[in-house]
DNA sequence: CGTCTATTTGAATGTACTCAAAAGCGGTGG
DNA sequence: CCACCGCTTTTGAGTACATTCAAATAGACG
């Protein structure tokens, strides 16, 4: 186990040899194959999953089994059904790899277990679910306010990246559009019908 | 300052009597008339609020001065602007009184001052932060997935005493519609139309 | 009773949806 | 190199749901 991934996992806060050997005991290496579910509704949720490479999203599925992506997952973001994991209930999302992708998988016991043994992962757990809550009331707030063609401009202005990596439709499920739709907001953007105003 | 309120305010955690005293001595008690508005966009917010009795609400405003009710928030829940809170930004959100309220203020200083005195107080704070941030997604995942009627059957579902205390217009900014389409939404619910198909 | 505010109703509009079909793109095999 | 196939994206036409603007009704309160 490579001492600088577990650096990159818990960037920000300073860990000893002893700690991070402590942590290399709990954490797994898992490597995905574009296409896996490595989460499904119903199931357990009891892991954290750090992305090394690749990407990963989670998603809900209605019962006209229509999809839509409540998050996406690149390089060193952390991820898992927050629902399921904060309550030990079983998954109500999916999480899909977009890509080949390497993740970290961080079993909820483990995490736990850990905070007496290296007091300041407590601290980073909690600055992560804040960080997360935050990302969810911003999205929540973009969804309620903004237009399918503003929510797309952001989306493309605050993720360029990740624009590129993955099909259109997974973009309009994660927008809350249809891919019909997005086609014609693309098309109208690139017309110059632009007139975003950032939250 | 009484003790019972503060054991309700951490409620979940055990206090010694010292440390009930530490902590009475970071909060302030504020008795707030219906109307106001505690905390404006633009301005620090540096406090979380507990709800002793009474009622508030969160929104945001657009550009154009619509309302959208983020968070309702009655007797015993903590309500602030978590994005500003979080990142000691300004503030996103209002926070206004639909009623008269009582409110406990404890500042964000404080709350992190008292981990190292009062453990349980940072295990307490992360849970607030989980359950919240569950709150958040559900909401989200509603917003996405669920028709305007579809999120009324829940929200009375869910809040029936909320519903009684609080405008349609309030309900209908939360739900992210207007007044008229609640009015219509609530027409059609009463006739029997209802297909509640809960998440 | 009158006034103010909140809610409901009506009519026209707009945005995104569904269904259906066409066009584009990438890989495989002849 | 081209034809074909499967998958993705785009386009078209009609529809549904929520919106806006405007006006009418209902409730609360002095």
């Amino acid at each position: 186990m490579n001492s600088l991934v577990i650096k990159e996992m818990f960037h920000g806060i300073n860990l000893t040899q002893q700690e991070i050997d402590i942590i290399a005991h709990h954490i797994k290496r898992i490597a995905v194959q574009k296409g896996c579910i490595i989460l499904s509704e119903g199931q357990p949720a009891p892991n954290l999953y750090f992305v090394y490479s690749g990407c990963l999203r989670t998603y809900f599925l209605d019962n006209e089994s229509k999809e839509y992506t409540i998050q996406f997952a690149v390089d060193d973001w952390w991820i898992t059904d927050y629902m399921a994991f904060v309550a030990n209930e079983s998954a109500m999302l999916n999480i899909e790899c977009l890509q080949d992708t390497i993740i970290y998988q961080l079993p909820k016991k483990s995490l736990e277990g850990m905070y007496t043994q290296i007091p300041q992962i407590e601290k980073f757990y909690r600055d992560r679910v804040e960080t997360t809550l935050v990302s969810f009331q911003k999205r929540l707030i973009s969804t309620m306010v903004q237009s399918a063609q503003e929510r797309y401009m952001m989306f493309t202005h605050t993720y360029p990246n990740i624009n590129k990596l993955i099909k259109n439709y997974h973009i309009a499920s994660y927008l809350g559009i249809t891919p019909q739709s997005l086609s014609r907001v693309k098309k109208c953007v690139n017309l110059g019908c632009e007139k975003l105003t950032p939250i």
